[in-house]
DNA sequence: AGCTCATGTGAAGAGCTCTTACATGAGCCG
DNA sequence: CGGCTCATGTAAGAGCTCTTCACATGAGCT
């Protein structure tokens, strides 16, 4: 019994679950101050343990920081993997979706977009931890490979893992420099979600897509999934 | 004399510039440990005076990165202004140049660009600060602006400060996952150049102007060979 | 029941941030 | 030259955090 985390300070000597409770946190510490402003104290002590039980489940800061940005990574994959859902109901509107659930993400999960690109821990921190990264990356490209099968022929296009490098940098800097209204971030005339759309529209103009006539302007709400290109060939 | 920083502790009691100093100090820690691994205490270590002495010149080190961040863009501003040159020789040739300048800068300045774009310091922190930002932005903007006036008829294109938009966010996007070689970033398997470029290409080919690969070059063979992105696939 | 070891604690050293009281000397004024 | 004054420096200290110790606890196995 008492074993069980009751929340008003009920807890054995024993937690039961520190290393979950720890990570937990953390992110909420990251989510109100930014990965900067958060302390291995601080997480302990939201965890309601002292400042050095931490040291037995993480080597030091930066490897819980690591360990979150894993499993933002691993989240991320699963948002992207839902977006994506393998390129229904046509390729070209399930590529848009990808970068909106991108946005997406990086909005309502600030803490782990933080701990994933911003932190400042390196991408081979740990095997586990790029390969995560690039598990999340490989649904990207996945669709990018089904977008470069659908270029229309006598177009020049890069390799497909460089449509795919370009449409993660756009999203990457959407996101990054106007993806969260949190302050100390710029204001924008317009949604960062209309940014990217209208941004990757243009892109895959230039890739011999056929468009429609709103490439400014997103518009969504009307149109059923044929969307802006029309359906698919297969 | 005795003011002279002599380079052997022959300081007297008063550093002389201790100001600049410390912005020296501040950028070298940065470029070495990151905008997060740098500490007011070790900066004023490095100037070589105590460690309350920062204080007469910055309010907190908070202060003092933004002192840097702004020091940043205006350098930033000045690079970009040089490598557009008021869209000599064309507009489009003009444009690229500022997208290999922004990696350029992203790269050799990497302390700069960290303190500008990753230290998470508020864009409003300072009113000097959000001026100078906003400088160096409205050099990518004018560009956009002439290259708007450029778009051929018919094609219908987002406002010139939408496009400018894209180009800096596609541009920050491949600085900041890809920029700077020195660890913590991924591997490519091309030049972040190449990346920005080529994606630059097709989003300019998305607006309607005729880059066949070589066009940025103001060429005038039709040589088919390797353009930006490589041989044309399959 | 008794052992064992993963997990948590308190204390302690070292470093950083920022404040306060005091020291120095550069520039000015007569 | 002598003396003011104040910007700029210093030392010392309070309150943090980080990290490592030796030590305490109790969960789960035998």
């Amino acid at each position: 019994m008492s074993w069980h985390k009751d929340r008003r300070g009920e807890r054995g000597y024993h937690h039961g679950n520190l290393k979950e409770a720890l990570l937990q946190a953390a992110l909420g510490l990251i989510a109100e101050k930014g990965p900067a402003g958060f302390t291995f104290a601080d997480a302990a002590r939201t965890a309601g343990v002292s400042a050095a039980a931490p040291y037995r489940h993480f080597r030091d800061r930066d490897d819980l920081l690591a360990s979150i940005a894993q499993r933002g990574f691993e989240q991320f994959e699963a948002t992207l993997t839902a977006a994506w859902d393998d390129g229904r109901p046509d390729t070209v509107t399930a590529f848009e979706r990808i970068g909106k659930a991108y946005l997406n993400f990086a909005r309502t999960e600030p803490a782990f977009y933080s701990a994933m690109f911003e932190s400042g821990i390196p991408v081979d921190s740990s095997p586990e931890l790029a390969a995560a990264g690039e598990r999340a990356f490989a649904v990207i490209r996945a669709a990018a490979e089904r977008l470069a099968a659908l270029t229309p022929p006598g177009v020049t296009r890069p390799p497909a893992m460089m449509m795919a490098l370009h449409i993660w940098s756009l999203s990457h800097g959407v996101a990054s420099l106007f993806g969260r209204g949190d302050a100390a971030r710029r204001k924008l005339p317009m949604s960062p979600e209309d940014l990217l759309e209208a941004g990757a529209l243009i892109y895959l103009r230039g890739l011999g897509f056929p468009t429609d006539q709103n490439v400014h302007k997103s518009d969504t709400s009307t149109a059923p999934k044929s969307g802006p290109w029309g359906t698919a060939p297969k």
